[in-house]
DNA sequence: GCATTTGGCTATTGACAATAGCCAAATGGC
DNA sequence: GCCATTTGGCTATTGTCAATAGCCAAATGC
């Protein structure tokens, strides 16, 4: 229902018409709206976190960057109130919730992993690589981009530059980088 | 008010309660409260691109990128609701409001200019930048990120790596390559 | 000096989340 | 098989919020 007809149309009243029962009765299964909000976030995290960890799979390096970057990608087209229900942060006391968006990074931190970065410098990247998609993906979605047009493209764009940018700065960087690529 | 109390909480009645007025007075000078919002939006759009626009005088290439992206979070930072309100895109008629969004990418273009990036390539470049920049504050301001420590170090990662990509991709290229990749 | 504009007000409606309290059918131990 | 408990509906009601209708007083301006 959230990718049907919007994350902020998922109203416990619209919910409830759906299914064919009043409104106060939703209440026998779930604590309030933000509980509703909480469980969807939750599969939703948990769904993409599977899917960008399989398209990864056999694959290191640029190759498994972009394999992740495009995975994530149509997931978010292809489940827009889903992944709009991801945005909202895991609530302090959610450990359960923290932990499916922890697992979410985990799979980017191990894709850095065949870069060379490692520790403090996996987290940067980590945030970095994130911080593109997300912020790619959310101005698609909500129109963000003038034009829809080139949209993929663009994209591509973004990943080989990520690739690149995440290869110097790997290379560039003393710690006990060997230096990889030629 | 956005800035201090939140985008969210910015409500017709907490808004006519702190001018010490009643709720429907407000309507004399707003027509609804997606009017409200509009507003905000556009002005923090303004803001925005004054800003960036500003921080990137007298520079370029890589000095330019870092001052542009610097700048752009620090004013997000100290007006996050302002920041919010620039997310909701523009509406499809609202042509004063889609000029003051086009002028914020227009400093993007100017800036990536430096690195060599023109036409197509230089609207993939300056979505990217965008992506990466919008990514990473929207991400840290909804406390997405876990910890809020090493924050200035991942942005200041980020900027490298993107400057770097830039550059890989800018040298790379000769000009009209057929989505080349790599 | 009077008509118009401006900017407030009360009253009311409708959407929505949420709580209280009622009731019937399914369930499960004895 | 009987009865207590649980499950999952229901109506009624409250409170918040956006929005509209219609009223009125003070400022403005010819």
């Amino acid at each position: 229902m959230a990718d049907e007809d919007g994350w902020s149309r998922l109203t416990l009243a619209a919910l409830a018409a759906r299914l064919g029962v009043r409104q106060p009765s939703l209440y026998k299964h779930i604590d309030s709206l933000d509980d509703l909000h909480r469980g969807v976030s939750l599969v939703a995290r948990r769904e993409l976190g599977d899917v960008i960890a399989r398209a990864a799979v056999g694959r290191a390096h640029r190759d498994a960057l972009a394999a992740l970057c495009l995975a994530y990608r149509d997931w978010v087209l292809a489940h827009p109130g889903r992944y709009a229900a991801t945005v909202r942060a895991p609530a302090a006391d959610d450990l359960e919730d923290q932990q499916a968006s922890a697992e979410v990074v985990a799979v980017v931190v191990d894709v850095l992993a065949g870069f060379g970065l490692e520790d403090e410098r996996a987290i940067d990247a980590a945030r970095t690589v994130r911080s593109a998609i997300h912020g790619f993906v959310v101005l698609e979605a909500s129109g963000g981009f003038g034009l829809p047009r080139g949209l993929d493209t663009s994209f591509a764009f973004l990943v080989d530059t990520l690739a690149a940018g995440l290869e110097a700065s790997a290379g560039a960087l003393p710690a006990a980088s060997p230096s990889g690529s030629g």
